[in-house]
DNA sequence: GACCAGGCACATC
DNA sequence: GATGTGCATGGT
């Protein structure tokens, strides 16, 4: 069977599907996509919250909100001053070509639209990604830095390789399937956080054998 | 107190 | 193209 195929069996068998992304709309999994680079999820619940709090977690709120009050209410997810930017980056290209909707976003194909986020301030490849394949229901591999912890240490492909050497070997080794693009990712996260560690605990891990 | 966490832009060579 | 740095909170 396919090495890649195999590496999934084995994650998905270990732990079970897990119900990404962990957000209850296509925008609120925008900004969670936005809020979490480079930190903990925890940090970014809070932050989303704060956001549900002050009753402004939609695209015209934000839109109106000062960006210092925005900064002020996502200040637990870090970066708040730089990410209080892309925010609203992402929220000027929401509103101005598409009304502010998340539905009509959808709509477009996926790959214009995966340049025109790559164009907006703030927005990289992953974020990108993460927002095309778990807000918009597009079929494309999100790659993270547990993703490649967890190829890189089983000689997979090299720790330093790029972000579209990484992604365009997934596309390359999978059937285009958003469901299990959806799932791989997450169990990629999981199994990042639970053993294919920074300081790694091998013995245990679902991927000691594969 | 050190280390880490679901990146990205920018400067410099 | 490769490498280095700033951005910042909160948990372990």
């Amino acid at each position: 069977m396919k090495l890649f195929i195999k590496i999934y069996n084995k994650l998905y068998s270990f732990y079970g599907p897990q119900y990404w992304w962990p957000g209850d709309t296509p925008f609120e999994i925008a900004v969670g996509a936005i809020l979490t680079q480079n930190t903990n999820w925890s940090n970014v619940e809070k932050a989303i919250k704060n956001l549900k709090d002050a009753k402004v977690l939609s695209a015209k709120a934000l839109h109106e909100l000062p960006i210092q009050k925005l900064a002020s209410l996502i200040r637990p997810a870090g970066y708040f001053n730089i990410k209080a930017k892309r925010l609203k980056s992402f929220i000027d290209f929401l509103i101005e070509n598409y009304n502010g909707s998340m539905k009509k976003i959808k709509k477009e194909d996926m790959e214009p639209l995966r340049k025109k986020l790559l164009d907006i301030h703030g927005i990289g490849p992953e974020t990108a990604d993460s927002i095309l394949l778990y807000a918009l229901d597009k079929p494309v591999f999100v790659i993270d830095a547990y993703t490649k912890r967890v190829l890189s240490r089983h000689m997979i492909l090299d720790y330093n390789a790029s972000y579209d050497e990484y992604q365009n070997l997934f596309h390359k080794e999978l059937d285009e399937d958003i469901q299990l693009f959806n799932e791989y990712h997450a169990l990629f996260v999981r199994v990042g956080k639970d053993y294919c560690k920074p300081k790694p605990l091998c013995e245990k891990c679902p991927l000691n054998t594969f």
